[in-house]
DNA sequence: AAATAAAATGATATCGCTAACAATTCTTGT
DNA sequence: ACAAGAATTGTTAGCGATATCATTTTATTT
């Protein structure tokens, strides 16, 4: 069977008996084409296996076929899996991935992205946490009147579609798996004030807590910045305390696996003397001994909606979508693995 | 000042005086275009801040202006560095990245492989450790004749242009600089014997010794995995020994961080009574506390180049490239931090 | 210096698609 | 049932570059 050269539009337009512009409106789902022309054209795609060329669309028509991801550099792993996962939506549409780091100096960052914009012309912008909160982004962008997806953004939740995961539930559930598993003293490190997700997860301890009737002392809780060396801190105080929690729940992996150093620290053997859980399953779950129980963030998951959204042109006028329809929360899961354990 | 359009060939050819095709020769430093013209073109190029439309481009021609990365996700930080620069360095160039993972499923992945070749139409490829040294995927790219550069490639150098460190150099440097400190009880522990890193940091680290006098009994070099399981169980015994080590050399910073921890559950005292070093400069290097003294591996700056060379089509017929030009060297340096101190 | 070969340059026809408008068919009100 | 308006479909002309081949200029040989 010889390699058959790529179909070309005019193929697919042969095939269906239907001329090239009724198969171009089919492929790009935007004006109404009848049912029985669209049914047409989808049996020829499907039997030439047609993908449209994409240089021809960037160079004939007016979308540029490019996305762009504002990150900050936070946690690397974050992002890189945000990206990995991108990169693989964006091949199924033919789009492809501008990355543009957004560092303290807002005013360069402001200029750079405005170059995103002018230059590369980007048909949408995904903004990564912190970034989706930054002010300044946020209207250089609205006016720019550029389509733009948030990711687990924190304020001003009806700017724009955000893709988010319920941080209150997972707070919740997780601290409510080690009530089940028969703790009662349950510490919490909480995480970085600026960031939303810390109140969240927080918030969902706290109830947790109290629709089990479980109190437990202001000692038990302490304030971390999700960093490493936050959490050696905060669980140093907690672990030095005369009657000190047999678990604790950090809101990060960086800080659970400080915790668990804490632990080692002072002897105590994790699982079985300090339970231990983190959030947000990154690389360090894995990395440190024992392995972190610890919620699994769907980043994948909302990198590929992210770019579907921004591929679908649903928000291309933003101005036409009800505002409650800007809310995508996706599923996350609690990974158990060797650092908790019931009493 | 009304924002001009973008200039296409066409004017630079006008303000030039000559012909578009000579301007395009020019912008693709193809074939032979007189002196005197090009610096002509080059000077309208400026003038009207030219940039080929690179849409245009590939639909015209032969160039995808595409180019695959495939890797191994041993370590996120390692490929999302890359990946970062990787992307910023293709904007520059007009060309895109897509990335494609290789897992343990070699036959899966070829034909991954096959169909990022056949489909994407990639210009060429850049493979990065360890992927560079699986002969299925190395001869896979031969059959294809695609052009690859591969980043720290363990076998078959003359196979292609690579890019890589001197992690021997670096081994025998990171070994020194403790000696200088007045360390002379070091003890190792060797990376994954599958990647040629490890045993070339492991030489560098004999031969510092050995150039320097020193003689370590043999319990002072422990085969480790990268790992930080197998880093910690290497660093237990060593600090078990009656005459333990006053530093370690790690030959990676997730085993170096293991260390850390084991001198913490031995009550030692880092850097006070044991130095810590490792190797990479990942984010665990400024996570773990003490932070690390590490080599930082010059990864951007791989990246860059391994774009740079790609879009620059020297290796397009690598027949034609002796392969002593393969071979490209980069610098890495020595970071000191908190984990090691002198004597 | 004429003849020939080689190098540099230019003219023209696409590449595969969509914008913009023209033509056709389908609704719908009266 | 017929005209006016709305919805659908088709026609044509590029988008901005390069491939290919034709032409001109320059270098080399005898």
């Amino acid at each position: 069977m010889a390699k058959a050269k790529r179909a070309r539009i005019q193929d697919v337009a042969e095939k269906a008996g239907v001329s090239t512009m009724t198969v171009s409106r089919v492929m790009s789902k935007d004006t109404k084409v009848s049912a029985a022309k669209t049914a047409l054209v989808m049996a020829a795609v499907k039997a030439l296996n047609y993908r449209p060329n994409v240089a021809a669309r960037r160079l004939a028509g007016s979308q540029s076929f490019l996305i762009g991801l504002l990150y900050f550099d936070l946690d690397t792993s974050y992002v890189s899996k945000f990206l990995l996962r991108g990169l693989k939506s964006c091949r199924a549409t033919g789009h492809h991935l501008v990355a543009d780091e957004i560092d303290d100096d807002i005013e360069k960052s402001i200029v750079a992205v405005k170059e995103l914009i002018e230059v590369t012309q980007v048909d949408g912008i995904i903004l990564l946490p912190p970034v989706c909160d930054i002010p300044e982004v946020l209207s250089t962008l609205k006016e720019a009147n550029i389509p733009f997806v948030r990711i687990a953004p924190d304020s001003q939740l009806n700017l724009s579609p955000y893709i988010c995961m319920d941080d209150y539930q997972a707070g919740f559930d997780i601290t409510e798996l080690l009530i089940k598993q028969g703790h009662s003293k349950i510490g919490h490190i909480i995480g970085n004030p600026n960031q939303g997700a810390s109140r969240l997860r927080y918030q969902g301890y706290l109830d947790a807590l109290r629709s089990n009737q479980i109190n437990v002392p202001p000692d038990y809780i302490e304030q971390g910045m999700f960093t490493y060396n936050s959490g050696l801190d905060a669980a140093k105080k907690m672990l030095a305390l005369k009657d000190k929690p047999t678990a604790i729940f950090a809101a990060n992996d960086e800080m659970a696996a400080a915790v668990i150093s804490a632990a080692q620290m002072n002897q105590l053997i994790v699982p079985d003397q300090l339970t231990v859980v983190g959030f947000d399953d990154g690389h360090l779950a894995t990395t440190v001994t024992p392995h972190l129980t610890t919620v699994r963030q769907p980043i994948q998951e909302m990198a590929a909606l992210a770019i579907e959204l921004l591929a679908s042109k649903k928000f291309t006028d933003i101005s036409k979508v009800p505002s409650r329809e800007f809310r995508h929360v996706l599923d996350f899961e609690i990974v158990e693995r060797e650092s908790s354990q019931g009493l």
